[in-house]
RNA sequence: GCGGCUGUAGCUCAGCGGAUUAGAGCAUCGGUCUACGGAACCGAGGGUCGGGGGUUCGAAUCCCUCCAGCCGCACCA
């Protein structure tokens, strides 16, 4: 189906052509009328009418039979109010469309997206939980925009840590080492390395020498690395399950993976005339980027000491996504500090030639997570806060509420459900602020069923789920027609309308938080709805209008949430 | 020093391809309703949109500048 905004936008297209080709109507949503169209007073000053006159000629030559009527308000605004014909037929589109109007990508687009990017034999802790949040979010929203997404889990599992990790392992002995990773006690084994390194120059010696075994590919050492990698994996894809993140193992591709690819890079850099040496290493100095001497930044390549850094992996990372998965765009979901680091690996790829023009690269950066005392959220020792821990916390939270609540479910079920509340809680709080910002970690808040909350989203629809299930029948859409006798239910019925701009704003934007915006306002206008309007206690067209409107809304904010990556329980 | 991000009601945040009286949630106060699930709804108070300039008929939104906070600025990713 053609979206409700598309439909006007054309017929507003045809009138703004007329003066100039190609001008744009700027349609969006109004307090004052469904649609304003801003568009004309640009207009006006290009071609130097009056704004007002030029609206007046504009409104009288839009065809917008059925569609909508017009006036000229303000300065040169127009107000846009929507047929009745309109609204009916659209809603009756949507009880037949299970996409509810958003539309599938003509074209599909190859969209790789990095995200999540734990490191290997470290705990997954809040530093890594917006990557993941945010990164999932926009792989599920690309799907079902109709894009073919490949997530790239980029984990660090290379690097002179290694030499220590692996000397701790054999210390430990293998058995040890393994149960001790399965249960997720990362951090232990981390730290135990740490401390033996630090205080051991034996132990050092080993480290030291198992770093060279290992970048020389020496087999027995490979095999015990492949442990570490093997196990580290293992515990974050249940962490993934826990909060229903949609990465597999098979996304993880690791440093590692590019290290037969460094060589090349180096050596195409040199051929195009790229390189450069610096204080002993090889480097790139793209243009535009400085130091705080103000004297050109280089991209180091290839360190002074023979061995590649991160930049060397990016850069093979870029090419790999480019020629081998044939990206049309490539998003990096990575903190803000890495900006720089980012701004000059596309820069050093683009002159390189391995990152054409049309191929969309970007960093999708984000804010800190912050404690209550607004910094850095840690644990009173000052220790980073693990996922898990926080994750546990939410679920054990909300079940408490469930309990308290005497919901009737029998344990299982009640657990599940918290664990869903819980993810959502989590999630929304995430993804529902401007991704830029920083936010303060609040599980209150993030898990209370009023205002602007994951939970409350599912509520509302979990209310609608309820009036279905005691209409005790199976229902149909069937005939229903949707007069929209109250205002309760005409503006409900716009915001139904309005889910593929939604949709569409946070996609092309990468901000999930307009989607959350829009669900939530959607919400609202719902809860006015079902207190103005009784829907099962109504009778004939009117029951059956509000029944449709009640489906329309649950699954509104089922897909809305589904693309977010939060569960719309049926009952809570 | 250079660069980036942030600064909107008591608190948490929307809005920022300029446009009609700056919105919401929480909190506060006041109402509604013997409730299709009250985990509800309606309303009120509360803001010189960090300060100052500029562009414009019109700026929270664009430009400049200053202030505050956070972050980055060569071999750890």
């Amino acid at each position: 189906m053609t979206s409700t905004y598309d439909i006007v936008r054309e017929r507003l297209q045809a009138a703004f052509d007329e003066v100039v080709p190609g001008a744009d109507p700027v349609l969006r949503r109004s307090e004052r009328s469904d649609y304003q169209a801003n568009g004309v007073m640009a207009l006006a000053k290009q071609v130097g009418r009056s704004p007002r006159e030029l609206a007046e000629h504009i409104a009288g030559r839009a065809d917008l039979s059925g569609v909508a009527s017009v006036e000229v308000a303000g300065p040169g605004f127009l107000n846009l109010t929507l047929s009745p014909q309109l609204l009916d037929s659209q809603l009756r589109a949507l009880l037949e469309d299970p996409r509810l109007g958003v539309a599938v990508a003509r074209r599909p687009r190859t969209v790789v997206i990095d995200y999540s990017a734990p490191n290997v034999a470290k705990e997954l802790h809040v530093g890594n939980l917006r990557s993941t949040v945010i990164g999932d979010a926009l792989a599920r929203m690309h799907r079902f925009a109709g894009s073919t997404v490949i997530a790239r889990n980029h984990v660090g599992d290379w690097g002179t840590p290694f030499g220590m990790l692996i000397e701790h392992l054999l210390d430990l002995g293998e058995e040890e080492a393994i149960a001790s990773l399965s249960i997720g006690d990362l951090n232990t084994f981390y730290q135990g390395a740490r401390a033996k390194f630090d205080a051991d120059d034996a132990f050092k010696d080993r480290a030291r020498a198992r770093v060279v075994a290992l970048q020389a590919g020496d087999p027995e050492t490979r095999r015990l690395w492949q442990i570490l990698v093997d196990q580290s994996v293992r515990y974050f894809t249940t962490i993934y399950a826990e909060l229903d993140v949609s990465l597999r193992p098979e996304d993880v591709v690791g440093e590692s993976y590019y290290n037969d690819m460094l060589d090349g890079v180096v050596a195409d850099l040199d051929r195009a005339g790229l390189l450069v040496e610096s204080g002993g290493a090889l480097c790139v100095f793209p243009p535009g980027f400085t130091n705080r001497d103000n004297e050109p930044l280089p991209l180091i390549v290839k360190k002074r000491d023979e061995g590649y850094g991160y930049a060397a992996t990016d850069l093979a990372a870029v090419r790999d996504r480019v020629s081998n998965l044939h990206a049309d765009e490539i998003l990096y979901v990575v903190g803000t500090p890495q900006a720089q680091h980012l701004d000059m690996v596309y820069a050093v790829a683009r002159l390189a030639g391995w990152l054409p023009e049309h191929v969309r690269c970007e960093h999708v950066s984000f804010g800190h997570v912050l404690g209550p005392d607004r910094k850095m959220f840690k644990t009173r020792s000052g220790e980073t806060v693990k996922l898990m821990g926080l994750v546990n916390e939410a679920i054990e939270r909300a079940d408490e509420a469930l309990v308290t609540r005497a919901s009737g479910l029998d344990e299982a079920s009640r657990v599940s459900l918290a664990t869903q509340i819980a993810r959502a809680a989590i999630k929304y709080a995430d993804l529902s602020t401007e991704r830029q910002r920083d936010y303060v970690f609040d599980l209150d808040r993030m898990l209370a069923f009023e205002g602007d909350t994951g939970p409350y989203l599912q509520y509302a629809h979990a209310r609608l789920r309820s009036i279905f299930r005691r209409l005790g029948a199976p229902w149909s859409p069937g005939g229903a027609t949707f007069a929209l006798g109250t205002q309760a239910e005409r503006d409900l019925a716009l915001g139904l309308l309005g889910l593929p701009e939604a949709f569409e704003l946070a996609l092309n934007s990468l901000q999930p938080n307009r989607l959350c915006n829009y669900l939530f306002d959607l919400a609202q206008r719902l809860t006015s709805f079902y207190e103005a309007c009784p829907v099962l206690s109504s009778e004939g067209a009117v029951r059956a209008e509000r029944l449709a409107l009640c489906d329309l809304t649950a699954r509104t904010l089922e897909i809305g949430l589904s693309v977010l990556g939060i569960d719309a329980p049926e009952q809570m």
